[in-house]
DNA sequence: GTGCGACTTGAAGTCAGCTTCAGGTCAAGG
DNA sequence: CCTTGACCTGAAGCTGACTTCAAGTCGCAC
């Protein structure tokens, strides 16, 4: 048995959960790095696999890709990242979870006085006139994503 | 003066705060309807700006604009939406938005936890390996938008 | 040495929610 | 009547994060 201990990509895939493509997608963005084998095929190490629990783990609370590459980035090139260093990005997002927690409960308050005031006040309710920053991200601006708007065939 | 009381685009547009080309995109796709003069300009009757601002409020928390057509839709045609109307609105979008707010303090706890194990055992972590349905959304699942994503110059 | 599944690439497609553009028309004040 | 700014249309472009496709190559078990 062999104990280079490097994975193809469809191992990774499939321990990671990525699609193949994605992976392909990571590294063409500069976010994963891959060893190949003479014949041109990507052969992984094993940290990869923590590499991509950590971008899961960003994408899932809204970090973008730059991002979550600009962190990735700070980690010290050749060694392995210590838990320190996991830490510090871990941290650095619990802070802007907590924001984005705060902005979603203050739309929540605003939806209760809506529903209290049956929203014909648009002077009045906080939900319409919002004053915060949310308002002045635009007409398009969206708290959430579409992966939490309802699903077909989940919902009820 | 005339009292037809008709808004022009560019008048909906500046109240509104929505752009004259969001406005034609929302009437193509069925989200508002318009009268048009004789040489096919579009007049809009007052109530659209409620109307807009529904839709906002709706977008705000993350409301997609199918959607938002099918819950405006369902308001009688012709009459004026009583207060019932959009309250019944609010409030199904209301449990929707708890459902937000709760996955994400559940992930800022796992987070929490995760600060503290330093995030080496992927086995542990419930950031990394959460069990929870997001996790079954996708790799490219996300929970907040580009929206809440730091914007340039504003962080720090 | 051969068969075949897993792999490679670049280019193009997808989705939402708009924006931008080119080329033309309308409406209203003077 | 004329000018000028606001308006019209359809088509194309944009962003982010991928997916899909076509056509070809690799690697390993038999």
């Amino acid at each position: 048995m062999e104990t280079t201990d490097l994975l193809t990509i469809g191992e990774v895939a499939q321990r990671s959960g990525y699609p193949p493509s994605a992976l392909r997608y990571y590294e063409r963005e500069g976010l994963l790095r891959t060893t190949r084998t003479s014949g041109g095929q990507r052969r992984y190490e094993r940290s990869v696999l923590r590499r991509l629990a950590f971008i899961r783990a960003a994408r899932t609370i809204g970090v973008g890709l730059d991002e979550v590459r600009e962190g990735l980035d700070e980690l010290p090139d050749g060694r392995t990242p210590t838990k320190a260093d996991w830490t510090r990005l871990s941290r650095s997002w619990r802070g802007r979870l907590d924001e984005q927690i705060q902005a979603l409960v203050a739309l929540r308050d605003g939806l209760d006085s809506c529903i209290g005031c049956g929203c014909l006040s648009l002077q009045r309710c906080r939900l319409y006139n919002p004053e915060d920053r949310v308002a002045e991200l635009g007409p398009g601006a969206r708290l959430l994503p579409p992966m939490l708007r309802r699903s077909p065939a989940e919902g009820v």
